[in-house]
DNA sequence: TCTGGGGTCCTAGGACCC
DNA sequence: TCTGGGGTCCTAGGACCC
């Protein structure tokens, strides 16, 4: 069996932990540069705001209806989630961490023979240790523990837990789940399938095998056999190093100078550079994009360079250089940029490198200075050692105008409490 | 008029997830 | 004035190998 555990509204949640006051209130989390809104509490939910929804145009809205509005807080949100793993691994190690606010646990071999019991008891770890509010899902397949989640998130008779272990549970959780609520389906298969007159999940596991492969490939097939409870999706409890890693923002204003470009994406590639070491990966291929504003009246323009690179590298030095050549190749004067990104691909193990027969590049030296920018960077905070071409980011930063502390990661952020 | 049979690798595009 | 930022997997098609 697999539990899911996801929790309830999660940046929100995290916001309401360090202030209390927000209980039974209207509040929203915006995306970066402060523009969709990405969680609602469900008093925000009530009020009709969508998730995904551009903030700008609901402004007075917002105002109208005392809607509490927060910037995302990243720093703030990833050390909550660490938090709630942490608290979820101490009921079991085999444990996939989905997402930022979900995690698939193996109950296999549990001593619980009660599992609604085993849940409602994970609900009331996290939200005592933690002080968020979590639903629990549980069932043979972690597609079905899925649906167990949605319906403990949105039937209150489950008090947020949902077990679906009989078959006659199992069978009225599909025909209770839409087709568009199951884990998979998006937006164009859930219209094909409704055209199909494929309603439900158990409209789904209905139909026939070789029309589902062809169809919605072989990841739909998977799909069915999960739902039938035939567990073919494993559970990964080791992370998995990523493939592609890529650092790309909007803008807090649009840029015209190359300049700006130029600080943008020298910066993008330093991230980059930080997350390759951070899974002690190189890239061999680096692809640097400008844009225009898709919604502005102005015809959009989106240039992108493609560089493969001789020898696969981690160094900021490096990448930056190549990304600064690309933008150079892509760059076009007047037009109004809105958003820039560096890109790498085609990841390796940094433990074998394959050096250039021809290359007269020094990399033992480039090594050591990428080691010495790094542990300064990470003892005295980062960009403390940066390239000067990084410049000072205040031209193109993003718009955060209502972000909340760093409560749990920045000294000068813990709240404070007094006595009156 | 007629032109084999088996592979691999790479890329772009489209679907999906949070 | 103002519309996010990451990722994954699968398939088809083209280029190439013998």
């Amino acid at each position: 069996m697999y539990a899911l555990v996801d929790a309830n509204n999660f940046y929100v949640s995290c916001e309401k932990v360090f202030k209390p006051a927000l209980e039974g209130k209207a509040v929203i989390v915006l995306s970066n540069n402060d523009g969709c809104i990405i969680s609602r509490s469900n008093e925000a939910k009530a009020l009709g705001l969508k998730m995904a929804e551009p903030a700008f145009n609901k402004k007075q809205y917002l105002k109208e209806n005392n809607v509490h509005v927060f910037s995302s807080n990243y720093a703030l949100y990833g050390d909550m989630s660490n938090r709630i793993i942490r608290v979820l691994e101490t009921f079991t190690p085999r444990i996939e961490v989905y997402s930022i606010d979900e995690s698939f646990l193996d109950l296999t071999g549990f001593k619980y023979d009660n599992l609604e019991k085993l849940g409602s008891e994970i609900k009331r770890t996290v939200k005592q240790y933690i002080g968020i509010d979590v639903s629990v899902g549980i069932s043979k397949t972690k597609a079905l523990a899925k649906i167990a989640n949605k319906l403990a998130k949105t039937n209150e008779l489950y008090e947020g837990i949902c077990v679906l272990n009989t078959k006659r549970e199992i069978d009225c959780g599909l025909r209770n789940t839409l087709i568009s609520d199951v884990w998979g389906i998006g937006k164009q298969y859930r219209k094909f399938l409704q055209a199909n007159n494929i309603l439900n999940a158990n409209d789904f596991i209905s139909t026939n095998d070789n029309w589902i492969r062809k169809y919605i490939t072989v990841v739909g097939l998977r799909l069915k056999k999960e739902l039938q409870g035939t567990s073919c999706i494993p559970l990964e409890t080791m992370l998995p190093a990523k493939k592609a890693i890529a650092t790309t923002r909007g803008f807090g204003k649009i840029i015209t100078n190359v300049i700006y470009l130029k600080e943008a994406v020298s910066t993008y590639a330093t991230r980059c550079s930080e997350k390759l070491r951070a899974q002690n990966s190189v890239a061999n291929i680096l692809t640097v994009f400008i844009h225009t504003d898709p919604f502005s009246k102005d015809k959009y323009e989106y240039l992108s360079k493609t560089i493969h690179l001789d020898v696969s590298t981690n160094s900021q030095i490096e990448l930056a250089k190549f990304a600064l050549k690309g933008l150079k190749m892509i760059f076009i004067d007047g037009l109004r940029y809105k958003k820039a990104g560096v890109i790498v691909d085609g990841l390796e193990s940094a433990n074998n490198i394959q050096t250039g027969l021809y290359s007269n590049c020094d990399f033992k030296a480039q090594k050591q200075i990428s080691e010495a920018s790094f542990r300064i960077n990470q003892k005295y905070g980062r960009d403390t050692l940066k390239l000067a071409i990084q410049g000072d980011g205040k031209e193109w930063k993003l718009k955060q105008e209502m972000l909340s502390g760093k409560y749990t990661t920045q000294w000068n952020d813990i709240i404070k409490v007094t006595s009156t």
